[in-house]
DNA sequence: CACAAAGTACGACGATCGTCGTATCATTTG
DNA sequence: CAAATGATACGACGATCGTCGTACTTTGTG
Protein backbone atom coordinates (compact mmCIF):
# COMPACT_ATOMS: atom_id res chain seq x y z
CA UNK A 1 0.00 0.00 0.00
CA UNK A 2 2.84 2.57 -0.74
CA UNK A 3 1.30 4.25 -3.58
CA UNK A 4 -1.68 6.59 -3.79
CA UNK A 5 -4.58 5.04 -3.12
CA UNK A 6 -7.86 6.16 -2.80
CA UNK A 7 -9.85 5.22 0.35
CA UNK A 8 -13.11 3.30 -0.89
CA UNK A 9 -15.49 6.55 0.01
CA UNK A 10 -13.08 8.78 -2.01
CA UNK A 11 -13.40 6.57 -5.32
CA UNK A 12 -15.13 9.39 -7.80
CA UNK A 13 -17.53 8.32 -9.86
CA UNK A 14 -15.94 10.76 -12.84
CA UNK A 15 -12.79 9.58 -12.63
CA UNK A 16 -13.97 5.58 -12.27
CA UNK A 17 -15.97 6.81 -16.09
CA UNK A 18 -12.94 8.60 -17.57
CA UNK A 19 -10.47 5.86 -16.36
CA UNK A 20 -12.84 3.30 -17.97
CA UNK A 21 -13.87 5.64 -20.87
CA UNK A 22 -10.16 4.47 -22.63
CA UNK A 23 -10.26 1.17 -24.50
CA UNK A 24 -6.92 0.03 -23.53
CA UNK A 25 -7.43 0.44 -19.71
CA UNK A 26 -10.72 -1.22 -20.26
CA UNK A 27 -8.81 -4.27 -21.25
CA UNK A 28 -6.81 -4.09 -18.65
CA UNK A 29 -9.31 -4.10 -16.17
CA UNK A 30 -11.17 -6.88 -18.07
CA UNK A 31 -8.25 -9.40 -17.69
CA UNK A 32 -8.17 -8.51 -14.28
CA UNK A 33 -11.16 -8.85 -13.72
CA UNK A 34 -11.24 -12.75 -15.63
CA UNK A 35 -8.24 -13.80 -13.95
CA UNK A 36 -8.95 -13.56 -9.82
CA UNK A 37 -4.70 -14.01 -8.82
CA UNK A 38 -2.33 -10.97 -9.10
CA UNK A 39 -0.33 -9.69 -12.24
CA UNK A 40 2.55 -7.94 -12.50
CA UNK A 41 1.95 -4.82 -15.26
CA UNK A 42 4.44 -6.19 -17.48
CA UNK A 43 1.88 -9.17 -18.68
CA UNK A 44 -0.93 -6.83 -20.01
CA UNK A 45 -1.19 -4.84 -23.31
CA UNK A 46 1.61 -5.86 -25.04
CA UNK A 47 1.08 -3.67 -27.89
CA UNK A 48 1.93 -0.05 -26.50
CA UNK A 49 5.06 1.29 -24.71
CA UNK A 50 6.44 0.89 -20.95
CA UNK A 51 5.96 4.34 -20.47
CA UNK A 52 2.12 4.42 -21.33
CA UNK A 53 1.47 1.45 -19.64
CA UNK A 54 3.10 2.76 -16.35
CA UNK A 55 0.61 5.87 -17.38
CA UNK A 56 -2.52 3.53 -17.59
CA UNK A 57 -2.07 1.59 -14.79
CA UNK A 58 -1.76 4.84 -12.45
CA UNK A 59 -4.38 6.52 -14.08
CA UNK A 60 -6.57 3.00 -12.93
CA UNK A 61 -5.07 2.86 -9.51
CA UNK A 62 -5.85 6.91 -8.98
CA UNK A 63 -8.91 6.44 -9.65
CA UNK A 64 -9.43 3.61 -7.34
CA UNK A 65 -10.02 0.45 -9.68
CA UNK A 66 -7.01 -1.21 -8.98
CA UNK A 67 -4.30 -1.84 -6.39
CA UNK A 68 -0.92 -1.94 -6.82
CA UNK A 69 2.14 -3.37 -4.76
CA UNK A 70 5.76 -4.21 -5.14
CA UNK A 71 6.96 -8.16 -5.56
CA UNK A 72 10.35 -8.34 -6.11
CA UNK A 73 11.28 -6.32 -9.44
CA UNK A 74 7.44 -6.62 -10.51
CA UNK A 75 4.46 -4.40 -9.60
CA UNK A 76 1.27 -6.17 -8.60
CA UNK A 77 -1.82 -4.90 -9.47
CA UNK A 78 -5.50 -6.60 -8.35
CA UNK A 79 -8.68 -5.16 -9.04
CA UNK A 80 -10.77 -3.61 -6.25
CA UNK A 81 -13.81 -5.04 -7.08
CA UNK A 82 -15.14 -4.95 -4.06
CA UNK A 83 -14.80 -1.34 -3.45
CA UNK A 84 -15.98 -0.70 -7.01
CA UNK A 85 -19.09 -3.04 -6.14
CA UNK A 86 -19.86 -1.13 -2.57
CA UNK A 87 -19.61 2.40 -3.94
CA UNK A 88 -21.05 1.87 -7.57
CA UNK A 89 -22.96 -1.17 -7.42
CA UNK A 90 -23.76 -2.63 -10.87
CA UNK A 91 -21.23 -1.01 -12.35
CA UNK A 92 -18.42 -2.88 -12.95
CA UNK A 93 -20.44 -5.91 -13.99
CA UNK A 94 -22.10 -3.93 -16.88
CA UNK A 95 -18.76 -2.22 -18.42
CA UNK A 96 -17.45 -5.79 -18.23
CA UNK A 97 -20.46 -7.62 -19.26
CA UNK A 98 -20.19 -5.36 -22.59
CA UNK A 99 -17.02 -6.73 -23.05
CA UNK A 100 -19.12 -9.91 -24.40
CA UNK A 101 -20.48 -7.93 -27.13
CA UNK A 102 -18.17 -7.03 -30.17
CA UNK A 103 -17.41 -4.37 -28.29
CA UNK A 104 -13.79 -3.50 -29.14
CA UNK B 1 -34.26 12.32 -36.57
CA UNK B 2 -32.38 15.59 -38.42
CA UNK B 3 -29.57 15.21 -36.13
CA UNK B 4 -26.79 13.03 -36.01
CA UNK B 5 -27.81 10.42 -33.70
CA UNK B 6 -25.83 6.93 -33.63
CA UNK B 7 -27.96 3.99 -34.00
CA UNK B 8 -28.03 1.63 -31.40
CA UNK B 9 -25.69 -0.70 -32.62
CA UNK B 10 -23.56 1.67 -33.15
CA UNK B 11 -23.65 3.20 -29.58
CA UNK B 12 -19.66 2.98 -28.66
CA UNK B 13 -19.42 2.30 -25.26
CA UNK B 14 -16.03 4.40 -24.97
CA UNK B 15 -17.93 7.59 -26.42
CA UNK B 16 -20.59 6.89 -23.81
CA UNK B 17 -18.21 6.24 -20.61
CA UNK B 18 -16.77 9.54 -21.87
CA UNK B 19 -19.86 11.72 -22.25
CA UNK B 20 -20.76 10.27 -18.48
CA UNK B 21 -17.33 11.04 -17.36
CA UNK B 22 -18.50 14.67 -17.01
CA UNK B 23 -20.26 15.86 -13.90
CA UNK B 24 -22.23 18.17 -15.65
CA UNK B 25 -23.05 16.27 -18.98
CA UNK B 26 -23.97 13.44 -15.73
CA UNK B 27 -26.36 16.19 -14.18
CA UNK B 28 -28.57 16.69 -17.38
CA UNK B 29 -28.83 12.99 -17.99
CA UNK B 30 -30.26 12.59 -14.59
CA UNK B 31 -32.48 14.98 -15.06
CA UNK B 32 -33.77 13.51 -18.18
CA UNK B 33 -33.69 10.10 -16.41
CA UNK B 34 -35.78 11.48 -13.89
CA UNK B 35 -38.57 13.53 -15.69
CA UNK B 36 -40.28 11.13 -18.94
CA UNK B 37 -41.19 14.35 -20.60
CA UNK B 38 -38.88 15.71 -22.99
CA UNK B 39 -37.89 19.11 -21.79
CA UNK B 40 -36.09 21.88 -23.98
CA UNK B 41 -31.96 22.30 -23.70
CA UNK B 42 -32.34 25.47 -22.32
CA UNK B 43 -33.91 24.22 -19.18
CA UNK B 44 -30.89 22.58 -17.66
CA UNK B 45 -27.66 23.59 -16.08
CA UNK B 46 -28.36 27.48 -15.47
CA UNK B 47 -25.22 27.67 -14.38
CA UNK B 48 -23.27 27.48 -17.37
CA UNK B 49 -23.22 29.67 -20.76
CA UNK B 50 -25.28 28.74 -23.71
CA UNK B 51 -22.56 27.54 -26.00
CA UNK B 52 -21.61 25.25 -23.33
CA UNK B 53 -25.15 23.81 -22.58
CA UNK B 54 -25.31 23.21 -26.85
CA UNK B 55 -21.57 21.56 -26.54
CA UNK B 56 -22.90 19.05 -23.32
CA UNK B 57 -25.86 18.47 -25.14
CA UNK B 58 -23.76 17.28 -28.51
CA UNK B 59 -21.53 15.25 -26.95
CA UNK B 60 -24.43 13.19 -25.42
CA UNK B 61 -26.29 13.29 -28.93
CA UNK B 62 -23.62 12.13 -30.57
CA UNK B 63 -23.05 9.22 -28.11
CA UNK B 64 -26.36 8.07 -28.06
CA UNK B 65 -27.12 8.92 -24.83
CA UNK B 66 -30.11 11.28 -25.71
CA UNK B 67 -32.24 12.16 -28.74
CA UNK B 68 -33.03 15.80 -30.04
CA UNK B 69 -35.55 17.47 -32.38
CA UNK B 70 -36.39 20.61 -33.01
CA UNK B 71 -39.56 22.01 -31.64
CA UNK B 72 -40.43 25.51 -32.09
CA UNK B 73 -37.77 27.52 -31.09
CA UNK B 74 -36.72 24.62 -28.78
CA UNK B 75 -34.95 22.21 -29.06
CA UNK B 76 -36.07 18.76 -27.22
CA UNK B 77 -34.65 16.22 -25.68
CA UNK B 78 -35.05 12.81 -24.18
CA UNK B 79 -33.15 9.97 -22.67
CA UNK B 80 -32.43 6.96 -25.26
CA UNK B 81 -33.04 4.80 -22.01
CA UNK B 82 -34.21 1.66 -23.86
CA UNK B 83 -31.35 1.84 -26.61
CA UNK B 84 -28.87 2.06 -23.77
CA UNK B 85 -30.29 -0.72 -21.43
CA UNK B 86 -30.53 -2.54 -24.58
CA UNK B 87 -26.87 -2.03 -25.64
CA UNK B 88 -25.09 -1.52 -22.17
CA UNK B 89 -27.67 -3.87 -19.68
CA UNK B 90 -27.46 -1.93 -15.85
CA UNK B 91 -24.72 1.02 -17.21
CA UNK B 92 -27.45 3.62 -16.40
CA UNK B 93 -29.00 2.48 -13.70
CA UNK B 94 -25.38 2.09 -11.62
CA UNK B 95 -24.57 5.75 -13.12
CA UNK B 96 -27.61 7.37 -12.11
CA UNK B 97 -28.42 5.15 -8.90
CA UNK B 98 -24.94 6.48 -7.44
CA UNK B 99 -26.17 9.53 -7.88
CA UNK B 100 -28.50 9.33 -5.11
CA UNK B 101 -25.28 9.23 -3.18
CA UNK B 102 -23.45 12.38 -1.88
CA UNK B 103 -21.69 12.01 -5.30
CA UNK B 104 -21.26 15.20 -7.13
C1' DC C 1 -41.65 44.02 -41.03
C1' DA C 2 -39.38 44.40 -36.48
C1' DC C 3 -38.30 42.23 -32.50
C1' DA C 4 -37.54 38.66 -29.13
C1' DA C 5 -36.38 33.88 -27.86
C1' DA C 6 -33.70 29.60 -28.34
C1' DG C 7 -29.81 27.43 -30.23
C1' DT C 8 -25.76 27.03 -33.26
C1' DA C 9 -21.16 28.19 -35.43
C1' DC C 10 -16.77 29.64 -34.83
C1' DG C 11 -12.79 30.71 -32.80
C1' DA C 12 -10.22 31.13 -28.79
C1' DC C 13 -8.03 29.95 -24.21
C1' DG C 14 -5.74 27.16 -20.86
C1' DA C 15 -5.87 22.35 -19.29
C1' DT C 16 -5.66 17.68 -19.78
C1' DC C 17 -5.08 13.40 -22.55
C1' DG C 18 -2.65 9.36 -24.77
C1' DT C 19 1.49 8.26 -26.55
C1' DC C 20 6.40 8.01 -26.91
C1' DG C 21 11.69 7.89 -26.05
C1' DT C 22 15.28 8.34 -23.03
C1' DA C 23 17.24 8.33 -18.71
C1' DT C 24 16.92 6.58 -14.16
C1' DC C 25 15.84 3.78 -10.11
C1' DA C 26 15.11 -0.55 -7.38
C1' DT C 27 15.65 -5.28 -7.08
C1' DT C 28 17.30 -9.74 -8.07
C1' DT C 29 20.86 -12.71 -9.94
C1' DG C 30 25.39 -13.90 -11.72
C1' DC D 1 30.47 -5.73 -7.69
C1' DA D 2 28.29 -6.02 -12.32
C1' DA D 3 24.59 -7.11 -15.24
C1' DA D 4 19.87 -7.78 -16.17
C1' DT D 5 14.93 -7.12 -15.20
C1' DG D 6 10.75 -4.45 -14.24
C1' DA D 7 8.98 -0.33 -13.62
C1' DT D 8 9.13 5.04 -12.94
C1' DA D 9 10.37 10.09 -13.97
C1' DC D 10 10.54 13.53 -17.04
C1' DG D 11 9.80 15.97 -20.67
C1' DA D 12 7.83 16.25 -25.28
C1' DC D 13 4.32 16.00 -29.11
C1' DG D 14 -0.07 16.53 -31.28
C1' DA D 15 -4.92 15.94 -30.06
C1' DT D 16 -8.86 16.62 -27.48
C1' DC D 17 -11.47 18.72 -23.63
C1' DG D 18 -14.47 22.17 -21.11
C1' DT D 19 -15.40 26.72 -21.09
C1' DC D 20 -16.37 31.15 -22.91
C1' DG D 21 -17.90 35.36 -25.86
C1' DT D 22 -19.50 37.04 -30.03
C1' DA D 23 -21.90 36.70 -34.14
C1' DC D 24 -25.33 34.34 -36.57
C1' DT D 25 -29.59 31.57 -37.81
C1' DT D 26 -34.15 30.01 -37.12
C1' DT D 27 -38.66 30.41 -35.39
C1' DG D 28 -42.52 32.59 -33.37
C1' DT D 29 -45.03 36.95 -32.15
C1' DG D 30 -46.31 41.79 -32.06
Amino acid sequence: MTFEHPDRDAIDLSAVLHALSDPQRREIVAELAASAEPRPCGSFAPGISKSTRTHHFRVLREAGLIEQWKEGTSKMSRLRRADIDARFPGLLDSVLGSKALAQV
